[in-house]
DNA sequence: TAACAATGTCAACGAAGCTGACGTATCGTC
DNA sequence: GACGATACGTCAGCTTCGTTGACATTGTTA
């Protein structure tokens, strides 16, 4: 902030450990109220983050299969299994055998599934569109250069590759 | 939504419910990474990221009492205390009484703790300078003020007392 | 047919959050 | 000086969500 431009050198300004500090506790207290909202919903219902984050994954790439699942979420089966699980049985989710490969579930979101995934996504755009429209384009385009710079460089590839499947 | 950006209008691009989705999940991603680093060290010497979290807090703020750190990490007192207790048992929290008011506890890093709080934090701050100066001065602008944006009105606060003592 | 791959599941464990209840020391106030 | 509130610690028990390890089932493929 307030770079006081003077002149040449301080463009490294915002390298400095304190604002390298600053970004790390900004990313601690921005993320609790990243989740928060959803977390609320979750909540009332009787599921987790994980649920929210595989609902949100399953309707992102709807038949796509369990091991790609998986590695998106980066945890094991058994843990993914858990909660997959409860989500099937509550109707969530629908697992349908593959088609060409025949050991392969494709997962998909049932109407009632969809309907959680979209209370949770708007709750969380909501918060997002606020801090969006407060902080203006400029802002957003710098917000999400960090981020992905930020990312291990698997991650980004995972990033990268959903990303580039185009919109809802 | 999904403005057909008809025509001038699109200032408001970045406010597409496509743009939210991303920015979602830019951040489950990048939080990933974020923490990646700092886990691994921690997990060599059996601690977890909440005492990351306490060294860190207690490091910003020396000598504060047991129910401020409380406040700003936002937990119950009976889990931070299974975390302090370790800590303190390891030889890498100190705890004062009070001199004004004896009922208070006064915590603060040893040499111990203050080392460990500084392996860790170099682990973060050098990813966080990686992204940062790939993505350069004003994106690091953006990239905050989103943060801060995003962030419980609560939070915010805190945030704000934080960071308004200054630095290191 | 034999090897490998994708999935599911049982069991056990650990980290880290939570609620509820209770104890102790201390402060402040009537 | 007694009493209620405050700061802290702690016991017990529960939940979510991650882990490892082992094993079965079903299919695919060489």
């Amino acid at each position: 902030m307030s770079d006081p431009s003077g002149r040449g050198g301080n463009e490294l300004l915002f390298l400095t450990d304190d604002q390298l500090r600053k970004g790390i506790e900004a990313m601690f207290f921005a993320y609790r109220g990243f989740t928060a909202d959803p977390d609320r919903i979750l909540s009332e219902r009787g599921y987790g983050r994980a649920h929210h984050r595989a609902l949100h994954f399953i309707r992102r790439n709807p038949n796509g299969t369990v091991g790609s699942l998986l590695s998106t979420l980066g945890v094991t089966k058994q843990s993914l299994n858990r909660v997959l699980r409860t989500l099937q049985a509550d109707g969530l989710v629908a697992s349908e055998v593959g088609r060409t490969d025949r050991r392969e579930r494709h997962l998909s979101l049932t109407d009632t599934g969809a309907a959680l995934e979209r209370a949770l996504s708007d709750a969380q755009s909501e918060r997002m569109r606020a801090a969006y429209r407060a902080a203006g384009p400029a802002a957003v385009a710098g917000f999400r250069k960090v981020l992905e710079a930020m990312m291990d460089d698997e991650l980004r590839a995972h990033y990268a590759a959903i990303e580039a499947k185009g919109q809802t």
